[in-house]
DNA sequence: TTGTACGCGTTATCAG
DNA sequence: CTGATAACGCGTACAA
């Protein structure tokens, strides 16, 4: 592999010529510029990205946290921070936490070793304090998560008026047993929707029934599980508020088997709006998160902070839609 | 940022020792390793891995190459890719080419600029000449991909082995139309898995309808639309084989929304087994690769190669299984 | 067992 | 517009 030493020496120039006319396509004189780019070619120079990271301390890479690959919900999100950072010559590396604390770490932990430039995680589960402390020494953004009460730079949805908008619609149907499946992990999101799911009910005077709340798995086969859960204890329930596509699509399985009909015996929201989930039988009832849209901000507001400009808003709010399909029995 | 220069002056040895004694957890005098391991944590000593790689040119690092994350298979292999991987102290990166070409040969020509050690790839699309030279220089390994009549190190199923059993299923069923919808890419398994198609309906003494293959977008959307066609032709089918789940996901929606039942009137037979086949609505009868498996034996041939080993074996071909479910109509 | 000296390939600074 | 020189932080051959 040819080195910058060999290129200018073929060129008959210096190697801070070559390096110069590499950085910048209008420097030199054309005929040396010519020179040395003939030079290139001939001996294949590939510059050797390690020892320029080396010098100039800087990876123009950034890395995309993400709790579990296999919900897609996550991908839809990187496609659009992917295109943001194309268009400024930044890479972008995708790591599967598998939600495993310890993997966050050492994520978050390879920045200090100069890996990469920046995060944007939408798995940022441990303490808040050291996620706090990070977010002051390197440039991090969260997306699709919602940490309280933190400066930590963040872009999503409104969770609470999305459930509400969620739960008012079932309601509105007519449904007055209301059951909620959703992730047994501890993200903020989970608890603002479960807390919503029961304030809407409290709001419209239907009781709120504990034996009807179930958490698990945020997966197909987690929902599954916690549907069979619900229908195991006996309870009566005439909808489910499923806190993910995911959980819900599995519900919808479990319930079929049972020879519940969807939606006319039970009706089913979910939350996300995957593609798979307009396929689905019967297609999904659902909140759409503007997944594209929230991996483009989450892009630009890191790459302010990597430039070190001033972040005015720290939390960038985007707008939910209500999709309504054929799960939770009524089009409107 | 503290250097190993600061950590050694705090710990009043010379540089080379704290590097030895991070390199090899034995070396040095336990009194020297004491005073330097607490210099390390004092200053919050972060080894900067860009100066090691440089120095080492090695990045311990590999990619991943994927056309499209939003298929979960992608994702299931990687899993097997990265437990592998794990185990031998190697960082797994994720990119997802979306299949474009061009996107393919500018990760390929990053490890020409020591940014990564070796690949894995399960979207090998460039020309098989460029594709083979690449391998005689960097540590390459196909996965799931079929490169044909090429010395390409690979890890994959029998393709024809794997259609031939999903047909002969449908034909023992009894149907005598069978729509093909697969994907426009010029991926070697789908044009496998379409030969087979035709092989075994003529070995059956069934007609190939060229009206009944559909080429379409690999994706849920893309099985839609090809399920569409075959509807819109006005030929008559009693059964599709996708040549992948997510089509004939879409495939299986587009009939529904015809009104179309699902096994009842058109039997469909998938290809892959993703996680969500078998919770879907009806059950998806399909071909099992065995991923996780496929993810492990490729990282394995990829370290053997990376380390110079001679690889002997350059093709692994690991057991599929047919799983039948309801989408085909009949348990066996 | 430990220290000294050097070099990996690139870019930034300064001088011409 | 171009060249010489230094420096980034680390690992290792060699010397002590």
């Amino acid at each position: 592999m040819a080195t910058i030493k060999e290129v200018a020496t073929a060129a008959g120039v210096s190697p801070s010529t070559v390096s110069r006319i590499l950085a910048n396509d209008t420097w030199g004189k054309e005929e040396t510029r010519k020179r040395v780019l003939n030079a290139i070619k001939e001996l294949q120079y590939n510059p050797n990205a390690l020892a320029r990271q080396f010098r100039t301390q800087e990876t123009k890479t950034i890395i995309v946290i993400i709790p579990d690959l296999s919900n897609t919900i996550f991908h839809e999100i990187t496609l659009g921070i992917e295109a943001e950072a194309d268009a400024h010559n930044y890479k972008v590396l995708i790591v599967d936490t598998k939600r495993q604390l310890s993997l966050e770490s050492y994520y978050l932990n390879a920045i200090q070793q100069h890996e990469y430039d920046g995060v944007i995680s939408m798995d940022a589960n441990i303490p808040r304090k050291l996620l706090e402390q990070f977010a002051t020494k390197y440039p991090l953004v969260v997306a699709l998560m919602n940490i309280p009460g933190s400066q930590i730079p963040t872009v999503r949805i409104d969770n609470i008026a999305a459930t509400a908008a969620a739960m008012k619609h079932l309601i509105r149907l007519g449904h007055k047993s209301i059951a909620h499946i959703t992730s047994s992990s501890d993200l903020f999101a989970y608890k603002e929707r479960l807390d919503t799911y029961r304030e809407e009910l409290i709001k419209n005077n239907l009781s709120v029934n504990p034996q009807l709340i179930k958490a698990g798995e945020a997966t197909i086969s987690g929902g599954f599980e916690m549907a069979n859960q619900l229908i195991a204890s006996g309870e009566k329930f005439t909808a489910i508020f499923a806190a993910g596509d995911t959980m819900a699509m599995g519900a919808i399985s479990a319930l079929r088997q049972k020879g519940i009909r969807v939606p006319e015996d039970v009706a089913v929201v979910g939350f996300d709006d995957l593609e798979v989930s307009s396929y689905y039988n019967p297609p999904l009832t659902t909140i759409r998160q503007p997944k594209y849209k929230i991996g483009q901000y989450a892009f630009s507001k890191l790459l302010s902070i990597m430039k070190e400009e001033k972040v005015t808003e720290t939390v960038d709010i985007l707008p939910y839609e209500l999709v309504i399909r054929e799960s939770c029995g009524h089009y409107l």
